[in-house]
DNA sequence: AAACTATGGTTAAACGTTTAACGAGTTTTT
DNA sequence: AAAAACTCGTTAAACGTTTAACCATAGTTT
């Protein structure tokens, strides 16, 4: 059956008290007795008792990790990513994570998480763009909360973000120093910091090169940034202007349609047009041709983001940290020396 | 602050038994207390503390949910979908799930999730093709354990699964009803019972109407049915044979795989090949043409799921029930009738 | 009227930990 | 040599529930 504490300590010849301090090293005993009771624990197969710790201890050693459902089911792997990596680094925590999805068009009538109300997590990570009323009422709890490429309206949460601006330059310098001048920006739901933080470093990196900044090349206006809004914007964007020889892409999803309506247009990548994403997802490699992209490190930023609420879980005390994680240029095939026609 | 059961007992006046007795409706209460407990227990926003629950009861209220990472990351949707449905139905349940994924090629080093090891779940969930060198360490658990899309070794575990037979069936049959007689089946991984249940259908199908089984229409060595090995097998079946009008392809990144060797080497989908997939996921209508395919039933897979494993939790016996889903034929522009050359 | 039976409630033990308070030896300081 | 300090332990209270055992009171049988 299954062992306690109790079984220890008679095993091991100690007092109750006895195993805990070893267990938790939180009080000096000596090398022999510590022995003991290791190996009584070894041999009865013992494992503390969670709900009993976390009664005493009045903490539940769950983490909350929230995303929206489109965020969550997603085709490229995005948030899921960035999920496993706090999972990952809640093992050596000791933490558990508990994932849930809402709406996302959360409103007035929907109901929080579970866990908040039961308040049965410790911290909650909160990933994407997220409904601003979602925010105020989870923050009625004042449970910590990290959150994760997203920039709530409150500032003085800690927080996960992409070096966006940073990334954006290095995309669009590659296509400067790659000859293009008539560089186009497909973005979409512009309101999410990280997609307009694309854009201005889009920008910036165009007036720093003397390049004007045409509007007609920028084509924001799409709701959600994925393939299918990547394929109108594409052909919004290539209908009205002839002389585009490369985009950039706010991310490798609409760069995924941008690509699909080239190649259903008779536009070949990179000879015609050149083509740079961002995200760096798994089906990147798997296209035609390979997309060049910046490599965004999704598994490191969740594990940075279970480090934060650990930390401030722990410290009690939630100093408004921000990580900025840096992003990589990966060339692959979509991009090449501009060709005059 | 945090109020406990003392708290309200205090408010409304009676013993802490009989709130808990109004909480659970595990005692008769007369209708006036019970109305000054509910009263109470709203006032003060109460909410029983999970951690002492357990502790009493010597469950958790928290179900496993093991995933391998391929399964947990592939471009396709598929297991997340279902986790969502478990997740979903845990809601009303009041279980929470523990999401955990595991290396695909788990081995003798590789320890079990944590949450087995810990005790801190009531029940697990498995959801696809897992290695069996885990199922046999983690029965030594003896933890209620439900598996969904997979026949484990050992056949007395609750079982949710896809009617795959059925599902298969029925695409050969719509290949078979729209004329074509020269049927390719592209699969995978064959080893997994889902996938080669459905090479089963095909065949079945197949003689049904009298069709003779041709063993070079079959490709079945790729060893994981995703786009990549898809494209592969598709260059290696078209590359010997020229006769074929038609494939079935045993899950949609296979299928969305072959379509994509076919649009690179000059084979437009319907009109020269006729293309069936399974599973019906996302990308499926983004795809041009978008994808015939065989729907299954994601979400209800999970809500299934969780129902069996909750029955188990609390009956104690676990009684080897299967749920067999049905799916449904989706009839896109990815098929057309026979047309000779 | 005495003896049951229902109804609606209370008391207190139990679940498995952590940790404050205490104590017995032993070593160090004065 | 007495006092102080340190080391390594123990005892017992506390965490917030559930639930078995018990107890009034009122109603029902004999």
């Amino acid at each position: 059956m299954k062992s306690t504490i109790k079984d220890v300590a008679k095993e091991a010849n100690v007092s109750i008290a006895t195993v805990s301090f070893v267990i938790n090293d939180s009080k000096p005993i000596s090398e022999e007795t510590k022995n003991r009771v290791l190996k009584a624990i070894k041999s009865l197969n013992y494992h503390p008792s969670k709900s009993a710790v976390n009664l005493v201890s009045g903490k539940t050693g769950n983490i909350g990790f929230i995303l929206t459902d489109d965020h969550f089911l997603r085709t490229e792997p995005f948030y899921t990513t960035i999920f496993l990596g706090t999972e990952f680094e809640a093992r050596s925590e000791g933490y558990y994570i508990l994932l849930t999805s809402i709406k996302t068009n959360f409103d007035e009538n929907d109901i929080l998480p579970r866990f908040i109300l039961n308040k049965s997590v410790d911290g909650i990570i909160i990933a994407g763009k997220i409904p601003h009323l979602l925010i105020e009422r989870i923050s009625a709890y004042n449970l910590p909360t990290v959150f994760i490429d997203y920039i709530p309206p409150s500032n003085n949460y800690p927080l996960v973000l992409i070096d966006n601006i940073q990334g954006a330059q290095s995309a669009t310098n590659h296509l400067i120093e790659l000859g293009h001048t008539n560089i186009a920006f497909i973005g979409g739901d512009i309101e999410h910091p990280s997609l307009s933080h694309r854009l201005y470093g889009y920008k910036q990196a165009l007036e720093k090169a003397n390049i004007p900044i045409k509007n007609n090349l920028i084509i924001t206006d799409a709701k959600y940034p994925d393939r299918q809004h990547g394929f109108n914007s594409a052909k919004k964007l290539f209908s009205k202007n002839k002389n585009v020889s490369a985009v950039f892409a706010c991310n490798d999803a609409m760069a995924i349609g941008v690509l699909q309506w080239l190649n259903e247009n008779g536009f070949k990548v990179p000879q015609d047009i050149s083509l740079v994403g961002f995200d760096d997802v798994d089906a990147d490699i798997m296209l035609r041709p390979p997309l060049t992209t910046i490599r965004v490190p999704k598994i490191e930023m969740g594990v940075e983001a279970l480090k934060l609420i650990v930390n401030t879980v722990k410290s009690k005390k939630s100093l408004p940290k921000k990580v900025l994680v840096p992003v990589e240029l990966i060339i692959r095939e979509s991009t090449s020396l501009f060709k005059p026609k």
